[in-house]
DNA sequence: TTGTTGCGTTCATTGATTGAACGCATGGAT
DNA sequence: ATCCATGCGTTCAATCAATGAACGCAACAA
C-alpha cells in the first residue's frame, strides 16, 4: 500500500470522523476494496482507531479517530509528501522549459 | 498502453534508430516485455518502421524510424503532453501552497 | 568448430486493484 | 409486530497491467 494513500487517508479521517469506507473510496478515487485494506493497515498501525458510532455494543457504522501516534505520522508524512512535491515541482518547470523550445524547433521546421 | 509511453518510445527512436527493445526498456524504466509491446504498438499504427540492420534478410537487429505519419503524431502527442504537463504544473504550485500553510499551522500547534 | 553475446519474441507468473455479493443493523412504512 | 429498503464493513474470485526468464536465431571471436 502506497504511502500517500496513507496520508489521504488521514487527511479524510481527521476532517471527517464519520465518513464510510465508501465514501473514502469515492473520495480517493480508489475502490472499497482498497480503501477497505487501507484502512486496516492503518488501525494495525494503531494511528487510527474505529469507535462505535451509535451503539456500544454493535460491530458496524464506525467513527475513525486519529491517535496521538496517528496526529505524529501525519505530521511526518505531510512534510515528506512536500518536500517530494517540491522537487517534482522543481523537475516539472525544467521538463516544461525543454518541451517549450522542442515545441518551438519543431514548428519552425514546419513553418 | 500510455501515450506518454508511447511518446517517450517515439522520442527514443528518433533520437537513436538502431537503439534495442533492451536499452529502450532499461532507458524507460520498464520491462523488455512493456517496451515489445509498446514499440509492436507502433508498428501497428504505421508511425514507426523496422528495417533490417546489417543484412537484407535477416530477422533480427531492426533500425527503428519514424515514418511521417510518425513525426506527426509525435508533434501532437508532444503539444498535449505540454499542455498537461503546464496544467499539473499549476495544480502542483497550488497544492504546495496549501500544504506550507498546513505545515506551518501545524508546527504551531506543537510549540 | 564452438562458445558467447545480443537480438526480438513469448508467456506463465505476479501483484495490485476491482466491485459484486454477503451478513448484519437500522429505521421507516404498513 | 412485520416487512422492506438502505447503508455499513467485510470478503474474495476475477481482472489486468507488468514482469522477466527462457527461447530460437544471427553474428562474431577464439
Amino acid at each position: 500500500m502506497n504511502e500517500d494513500t496513507h496520508l489521504r487517508v488521514l487527511r479524510l479521517v481527521e476532517q471527517n470522523p464519520g465518513i464510510s469506507q465508501r465514501d473514502m473510496a469515492r473520495e480517493l478515487g480508489v475502490s472499497l476494496g482498497k480503501a477497505n485494506y487501507c484502512l486496516r493497515a492503518l488501525l494495525e498501525k494503531g494511528w487510527v482507531k474505529a469507535r462505535n458510532f451509535k451503539n456500544n455494543d454493535n460491530k458496524l457504522q464506525y467513527a475513525y479517530l486519529l491517535t496521538p501516534s496517528g496526529i505524529e505520522n501525519k505530521t511526518r508524512l505531510t512534510a515528506n509528501y512536500l518536500q517530494a512535491k517540491m522537487a517534482e515541482y522543481e523537475r516539472l518547470r525544467v521538463e516544461i522549459e525543454q518541451l517549450k523550445e522542442e515545441v518551438v524547433a519543431s514548428g519552425h521546421d514546419a513553418s
